[in-house]
DNA sequence: TCCCGCAACATTGTCGACAATCGAATTGAC
DNA sequence: GTCAATTCGATTGTCGACAATGTTGCGGGA
């Protein structure tokens, strides 16, 4: 391990996190001062972490006008859910390829935990969906990561999943296809399985699809959530 | 217009283009002094687009050892192309919902310039391999951007058409399916016409994935370019 | 009372310099 | 003569400060 990781390394890490955990809300003005006395460090590696975060488009920045962390609009989230279709899709018929039999046990182990946490609460609380959304995050990494698509991992895991996540914790009232997710998961599962790889493709976009609208419908019910664009401190 | 662009932004984009268009060769040391001279600014700004760059996957860095052009190896390309494959695919798909008249119209015309661009020469030369190449992505840029989606647009052009020209520069030898791709590019302007999404999406798919193979056998074929990491000056 | 202009402030963009780290050439020993 | 340790050089990482731009609050006028 590296034991002198760069400032700018680090920033970026921990920025990433606090914009994801939403420590920092959408919208909220980054000042570099505040954030440089924040995390300890000078401006010059701050500033460097804000420009990758800007590539990454979890911040916006306007010249000489400062960075905000990037509010994620109903349309840009449907965008991104269809992006995801199409590179999950592709993530799962690759994946068909290349899992062995036990990486499908594994999977398999832990769709019925996932099961069990059905069982385990009656009224499904605030946590629950965060639980719910942590394990379905782990079934769909898995099957990225076998993929074997180095490409296709980075993209997923380090770019569009860090987006998910904060729209997650933005609107925790959407989930409620927890159960129908399940049968899906269980099914691209079997899938896999059988290395039917056009069929895990299809599935899998299939259910990725189905996200997408349970998500539109819900944002085009609730209103838009106006957050009043906050500082920082 | 903003008469005033910060030199950061001004500085990527020159040594995008310079990458991209193989003034900075694949492996090539990116020294951050020889570079701000060159350039006329100071290392601050400088560092930030390299940052931002490395964040576009279009340099490698190591910690207290620099920055390299990247290097695009036969498992990166084939890897692109399958993201490639599914984003446009979906590009595709979407064109066919919105694309009117007269955007099908200037497709066909685009490529009836491409048809004459046969006629004209008869032993194919090394710049019309490049032409060729240019007028491909007019015509995949059209239907990117006929999609609507923003998100799949970045993707597409801002990020993967830098380092898919910066792989042809690399190797012009590939082409030689341009015949052929030229065909089918006229089913796929039909499906378009036709509003008919789902063959528009599953004849970009295979257009790309047949690329894709050729590419891969020719590099199958062809030594691997051994190219010995030369300096920037 | 409302609107426009102006000035003071805060923030961003840029610079030059210093410290830490890595690679390479030189020198010494076996 | 070859290998290893060491010193030198160059480059990267970081910092504090200055200049340029945008914003905000205040005051004067209609």
């Amino acid at each position: 391990m590296s034991q002198t990781q760069p400032f700018s390394d680090r920033v970026f890490d921990q920025l990433s996190e606090a914009i994801v955990a939403g420590e920092l809300l959408p919208g909220a003005k980054i000042s570099e001062p505040d954030l440089a006395i924040r995390f300890g460090v000078s401006r010059a590696p701050l500033r460097e972490a804000i420009r990758r975060l800007e590539e990454r488009k979890l911040v916006s920045r306007v010249a000489h006008q400062g960075a905000r962390v990037a509010v994620l609009s109903a349309a840009r989230i449907s965008e991104i859910y269809m992006v995801r279709e199409a590179l999950e899709g592709v993530a799962a018929r690759e994946a068909a390829h290349r899992m062995g039999g036990e990486d499908v046990g594994q999977l398999r182990a832990l769709l019925s935990t996932h099961e069990q946490s059905f069982g385990d609460d009656g009224g499904g609380g605030g946590g629950d969906t965060y639980r719910m959304g942590s394990a379905d995050e782990d079934f769909h990494f898995r099957i990225i990561r076998a993929s074997g698509n180095a490409t296709l991992i980075a993209l997923l895991l380090g770019e569009y999943y860090a987006l998910i996540r904060m729209f997650r914790r933005q609107h925790r009232q959407v989930a409620g296809r927890a159960r129908r997710a399940l049968v899906e998961h269980h099914r691209i599962t079997d899938a896999l399985a059988d290395r039917d790889a056009e069929l895990a493709e299809f599935l899998m976009r299939r259910h990725i699809a189905a996200a997408r609208i349970g998500i539109e419908q819900a944002l085009a019910a609730a209103p838009p959530k106006k957050t009043p664009l906050q500082r920082t401190k």
